[in-house]
RNA sequence: GGUCUGUUGGUGAAGCGGUUAACACGGUACCCUCUCAAGGUAUUAUACACGGGUUCAAAUCCCGUACAGACUACCA
């Protein structure tokens, strides 16, 4: 009995080689400096944020050098599956204008001369590599049970021992061929594993483009590269589709350094040509009990992407995030090109944090504030629109109604050098305009200010509305009269003056003011109440103010 | 237990052997002002985890400690 035969008896169905591989899957034809990246996620539900980042990055870096980005379903792990899961990822992607250049791009469409991209697809081409290396004597059967490798753990634990299937305790890996044949052959469950030639007294140098030059012991654990049901494992999946697919750049997080020293040793074990390498921070977040943590899928709503949706942040507002995590110069960048797109900053691995970031939700609503005060008011009342059918469907009906109206309140200190801020999201807009429609100025709950007697309120508005008021008057006559109201009233208009003898008036022209921005809005905060006054128009006005008459 | 990574003000974060240790968000005050927002000005924050070394010089290099995180699965 040989090595050949036994893996004959494993593959029985194998037909290509590893060298036809290399020639169905040629070195793809890309001038030097091109990139090649991937996102590859497992089909588990929506995108984390750190996820996210890491695909956004991909993708980027593949940009900047006019290379390729493609996306690859790592769907190994049958448990985890979710229904669907395909399509949750194209979505999320599709959202964030992330679109593969190859690979998946829809739930059963693939494009590309490296397929098939779904890892579950791909059990022929594991194969090939799976009994090359029983052949070669670089992997082995392992019919260890589960209860044996809990009682190996158990042991090693006691014996304050490096935990893992590694010299000594790798029983298997001393099983002579015919025994293995015949186990096999008796059907008895196997897991094929690495032959680990390393030394965990010798060390070994790795470079990681965030990190620069990392150490590790080489790694002698005989790590499971099948599983027993055929599968592989991420690790053995990694290798092959990432030299396969000729991928150039590995994005990843974090967790994956540790396994490292195992991707390098499987790469070179198969005489593969190896990646770069980029292990990003993890992106974390402050515990309840003050402690910093990996934002979770499971118990973070912000890790999702679709919290965003919901609370109305424009997706371009997220990116623009990301890029200040992803890349610490590009805030100063954006600083000095406020109008330049994120296409036209160069992405630089020297400028990536190692430390995991703080997920910073005040940074990320700052960020969406500024981006919706750059934006038109028509492009307000679109996104608020598209908002508001998803999630307030009163509320969009009333824009709808009201278009050019509603665009007009939008419209207010935007055209400007310096437009107002004050939507944070497209969900709290209507908590802040809600008043300009008469729809929903009714239950009314007046706040006054410092004029809070009824008497003198309604003296004030029918003296205003009477002897004032004109739809005509521009700006400055409008608030000369204002001014002049208030003098009618005994209140100063001139409110620097009112500051330096505050005794001699009852008060000052914004009280005045606060009384019809009271009437028409319940609140003494308010946008220019001369723009309000615009819109509303008199038969409206006097309408509200009659309501307190 | 083992391996690896990280630790700069309230938060994010520059800095890579010589700096008054940037900048942004936030906080505070004042100015502007019909309110608010914005804007302007100033200010704030005891910021380089700790202890050793190397060096004329260390946030920056080395070692140790502490803390945090990741990995240590037939999950990815």
């Amino acid at each position: 009995m040989t090595r050949k035969d036994l893996a004959n008896l494993m593959f029985p169905n194998v037909v290509d080689t590893i060298y036809t591989l290399e020639e169905k899957y040629p070195k793809r034809n890309l001038e030097e400096n091109k990139v090649v990246t991937r996102y590859a996620p497992s089909p588990t539900g929506f995108i984390h944020m750190g996820n996210l980042l890491s695909a956004f990055i991909a993708r980027k870096i593949a940009k900047d050098t006019n290379g390729i980005f493609y996306l690859r379903i790592e769907d190994t792990d049958n448990k985890r599956k979710v229904d669907n899961g395909i399509t949750k990822i194209l979505q999320d992607l599709a959202n964030f204008s992330i679109i593969p250049d190859e690979g998946v791009v829809e739930e059963d469409k693939q494009i590309g001369n490296y397929g098939p991209y779904i890892q579950s697809q791909r059990k022929q081409i594991y194969d090939v590599y799976a009994k090359y290396m029983i052949e070669n004597d670089l992997a082995y059967p392992c019919f260890c049970t589960e209860e044996q490798l809990e009682n190996i753990r158990t042991n090693q634990e006691q014996k304050k021992e490096r935990i893992g299937y590694y010299s000594k305790y790798a029983t298997c890996r001393n099983l002579s061929i015919d025994e293995a044949y015949k186990r096999i052959k008796n059907n008895e469950k196997y897991v094929i594993r690495l032959k680990s030639k390393g030394d965990f007294d010798k060390r070994i140098i790795v470079n990681d483009l965030v990190r620069g030059k990392i150490i590790f012991p080489e790694n002698d654990i005989d790590h499971v590269l099948i599983k027993s049901d055929g599968i592989p494992v991420y690790h053995f999946a990694h290798v092959i589709d990432d030299h396969l697919m000729r991928t150039t750049h590995i994005l990843r997080g974090e967790e994956w350094l540790s396994s490292l020293p195992l991707h390098i040793q499987l790469f070179s074990m198969l005489n593969f040509e190896i990646p770069k390498y980029a292990h990003l921070g993890l992106v974390m977040k402050i515990d309840e009990n003050g402690t910093r943590r990996k934002l979770s899928k499971r118990k973070d709503p912000e890790s999702a992407i679709s919290f965003y949706h919901e609370k109305g942040v424009p997706i371009e507002a997220v990116k623009l995030y990301l890029m200040t995590i992803a890349n610490s110069n590009f805030e100063a960048f954006l600083d000095a090109n406020p109008n330049a797109s994120i296409d036209e900053f160069k992405f630089d691995f020297k400028k990536v944090s190692a430390s995991g970031t703080l997920f910073d939700l005040d940074k990320l609503l700052n960020i969406s504030r500024n981006y919706i005060s750059r934006l038109k008011a028509e492009e307000v009342y679109d996104y608020t629109l598209n908002w508001a059918k998803e999630y307030d469907i009163e509320f969009a009906k009333i824009l709808e109604k009201y278009k050019n109206y509603s665009i007009e309140i939008f419209n207010i200190e935007r055209n400007q050098k310096k437009p107002r801020k004050d939507y944070e999201t497209f969900s709290t807009i209507k908590s802040q305009v809600w008043y300009m429609y008469d729809e929903y100025f009714t239950n009314l709950d007046y706040k006054w200010g410092k004029i809070n007697d009824k008497k003198e309120i309604s003296e004030i508005l029918s003296t205003y509305i009477n002897k004032y008021y004109n739809e005509e008057d521009d700006k400055d006559t409008w608030f000369d009269k204002i001014k002049q109201l208030a003098e009618e009233f005994g209140y100063c208009s001139n409110i620097k003056e009112y500051k330096l003898n505050p005794d001699n008036y009852k008060g000052n022209v914004s009280d005045i003011a606060t009384v019809i921005r009271v009437a028409l809005t319940t609140t003494t905060i308010s946008p220019d109440l001369y723009m309000i006054l615009k819109l509303l128009k008199e038969n409206r006005i006097k309408n509200r103010f009659n309501k307190l008459l």
